[in-house]
DNA sequence: GGTGCTAATATTGGTACCAATTTGTGTGCC
DNA sequence: GGCACACAAATTGGTACCAATATTAGCACC
């Protein structure tokens, strides 16, 4: 019925072929679904999303189910698929998990920056500043994965990189929205100078508590 | 065309309904791989599937989108599925991966044990020593997983489970099977029981360290 | 005798159609 | 006026068919 308002964001379709089409069409709707536009509980009714990224069923079926594989989307048998709700102990338990496998890569990439890295990270840093200062808060959310993509790529172990990017993917970014208030972006700065500082260094604990407190904030005070 | 040979073992198929259907055959598919039965680099055909699992073939499509999901299987367009064949290094950065998962869990876990758990601990512990005594390898290796899952279950954050259990998953136990000497079983009955014990006594370190002592063993000497 | 090319076959991938189940609506009844 | 029941519309789920592509066998040619 309302299917205009089930799905509020457009997005333009292209075509591709094989199963990479269903694939880009489940990245879509995981970024969708990160920035928000598809709502936790919201269900995904095919017929929408076949017209709204501009594919197939049988597309959308397959990328309906790759969602579920990883998590983000949940399947009511004869009922549809609807956008995974998480509880706040769930996402107690998902800050944990992130923190392991965050804190790991931290003391795995501590010595991995060379200078251009360094410089590449600094970049970053410095336009995610920018964009506190005058950009939108969709750009500050950009910059701010931006960088912190950036600083993953350090890792030398690409398993755990791979999961630590999954794990991020299952966390709405707009439940984050709700809290950001001018003194955390402030202290994402400072912790974002701190990282590159300790990764010059070479100085493991420090890239480790820095990286784990930058977390630490984003959540509930006392759920890490 | 030689259809027996790739899919050498025999499995038998039921009816059921919806997509759990699907999900089955996928389990099904990925306990065949686990076991070895599905060796490395093997390419699955749709046919065979369909045949030897007893199902459609739309079932068998979902079922290897499922495995490709969860990084078992490897697609090529236009070619099919096989199996995820492992490089040294590949399988050495998992085994660092499920090393950092598991000391994890321990950390969770050292204190979550109450009578009940230790005594089904200490029964399954006897019954893997048992089967070392007077069993088949295959016996060995269910009592071993039996264990290691029950340690499992005690750990308090069930998404942090659930990735161990992937990330166990992902390494086929043929690959295992082939060291498995007498030395590294006996080894493997005192790490169980250090473990046990380290549970009773609520000593996270100790915990910690036989967790993953006993996963270097498995692995080579030099890539924990 | 070996090699490159062509046709036949087998397998995968996509689409379209149809059945099964659920949801919303309208009506009759209490 | 509120509630239960039955009907209609919409959506999901499965199956079957057809096109596209790769593999293999056979054949001519060098």
């Amino acid at each position: 019925m309302e299917s205009d308002q089930a799905l509020p964001a457009g997005c333009a379709g292209d075509a591709m072929s094989g199963p990479t089409r269903s694939h880009s069409v489940a990245e879509r709707i995981a970024q969708d679904i990160q920035a928000g536009a598809l709502p936790p509980g919201a269900w995904l009714k095919q017929i929408d999303l076949e017209r709204r990224y501009g594919c197939s069923r049988g597309d959308v079926r397959r990328a309906l189910d790759e969602l579920v594989a990883k998590r983000l989307v949940q399947h009511v048998p004869n009922r549809g698929h609807h956008v995974f709700e998480l509880d706040p102990q769930r996402l107690a338990q998902l800050g944990q998990l992130r923190a392991i496998l965050e804190a790991a890569a931290a003391d795995l990439s501590y010595d991995k920056a060379d200078a251009a890295a360094l410089q590449r990270l600094e970049a970053l840093a410095a336009r995610f500043e920018a964009a506190v200062r005058d950009g939108t808060l969709l750009e500050q959310h950009a910059a701010n994965i931006a960088f912190h993509m950036a600083l993953l790529e350090l890792c030398p172990n690409p398993e755990l990189a791979a999961m630590i990017r999954e794990t991020r993917n299952r966390v709405p970014s707009a439940l984050l929205s709700q809290w950001p208030t001018r003194g955390w972006i402030e202290q994402s700065i400072r912790d974002h100078a701190d990282m590159i500082a300790a990764l010059r260094a070479c100085d493991r604990d420090a890239l480790r508590r820095v990286v784990v407190g930058h977390m630490r904030e984003g959540r509930r005070p006392g759920a890490g």
